[in-house]
DNA sequence: AAGCCTGTCAACCGCAAAGTG
DNA sequence: ACACTTTGCGGTTGACAGGCT
């Protein structure tokens, strides 16, 4: 069972929030905002440590979080930007408005990954396989998943900087991309708990005013920051940042990002973000 | 019908970067 | 420059629902 508590969470509640929770967390950010996650808790009069509100919050009660639903348009640039990115869900989840890394995570792992990895493997095995009875096939599938966690915690053993994107890493993107979706509830109505813990009774999208700002080549400051004259900024920053920088949401547009943001790092030369 | 197995997803964890004094 | 705190990240766990034997 689970690892030892992080901090001392004697006395703190654990497991699934209740409707109460989620209405407390949220109308003390209504009133206060985001941020100080650590005092939140007790101001707020919540029994839980300041990482659990955090990430309810950021994965849960946020106005602009979109739920379910994965559309196939979300689907096919997931697996096209983990092709690119790895397992950087939170840069993934940047491109994909109203998602988040958490949901895509789990996304991917339930769904996605399973049928990539099939599809590869597909053209090797596809013999073998059909000939292969259900329960010999669940065997299989075990054997696999254990020999994947040794591989994988093997891998981690072993990893250097050998492969530079795919490389999965916790950590924070530059100060300069992030974008933090917390804005204000000023142009929301109807974010309220419906009264059963995480579902939220209203499908809310909401798009915070700076991303149209974004959109407009401009940078949080307001300056101009992406352009065709400026694309040597652009080549000069690394993958992670360049999607970063480019705005979310069109899908179209998206996709022209991704062919860009593809040659880049096929690219060779000394602007070669593989070299 | 009952027990087992598997898939899904919310929540937890430790780690590391960024921020602060 | 350093130590400490805060925040954000990806990996992992465990409860639960539903399907299968």
């Amino acid at each position: 069972m689970g690892r030892a508590p992080c901090c001392s969470k004697v006395g703190l509640h654990r497991g699934p929030w209740a409707a109460r929770e989620d209405t407390l967390l949220i109308n003390y950010i209504k009133a206060h905002g985001e941020g100080h996650w650590r005092s939140l808790p007790k101001r707020a009069g919540l029994l839980r440590c300041g990482k659990s509100c955090r990430l309810r919050w950021m994965n849960y009660l946020r106005p602009d979080i979109k739920r379910g639903n994965i559309t196939p348009d979300e689907d096919d640039l997931i697996i096209r930007l983990h092709s690119l990115l790895g397992n950087r869900w939170s840069l993934i989840a940047k491109r994909l408005p109203g998602r988040t890394d958490n949901e895509i995570k789990n996304y991917w792992n339930s769904h996605l990954g399973k049928r990539v990895k099939k599809s590869e493997t597909k053209s090797n095995t596809s013999k073998k396989a059909s000939s292969m009875s259900r329960k010999a096939k669940k065997t299989t599938e075990k054997e696999q998943k254990n020999k994947d966690k040794k591989e994988s915690s093997a891998r981690k053993e072993t990893t250097t900087a050998t492969t530079k994107v795919h490389q999965p890493k916790a950590g924070r993107v530059s100060p300069f991309s992030v974008i933090t979706r917390s804005s204000s509830f000023d142009s929301i109505s109807g974010s309220s708990s419906s009264g059963e813990g995480s579902k939220l009774g209203t499908e809310v999208l909401y798009f915070p005013p700076y991303w149209a700002e974004i959109a407009g080549a401009t940078n949080y400051s307001g300056e101009a920051m992406v352009c065709d004259e400026d694309q040597e900024l652009l080549y000069g920053l690394d993958a992670a940042t360049f999607l970063d920088a480019t705005p979310a949401g069109d899908c179209d547009m998206l996709d022209d990002i991704f062919e860009e943001y593809e040659q880049l790092l096929k690219g060779n030369g000394p602007d070669s973000l593989l070299t």
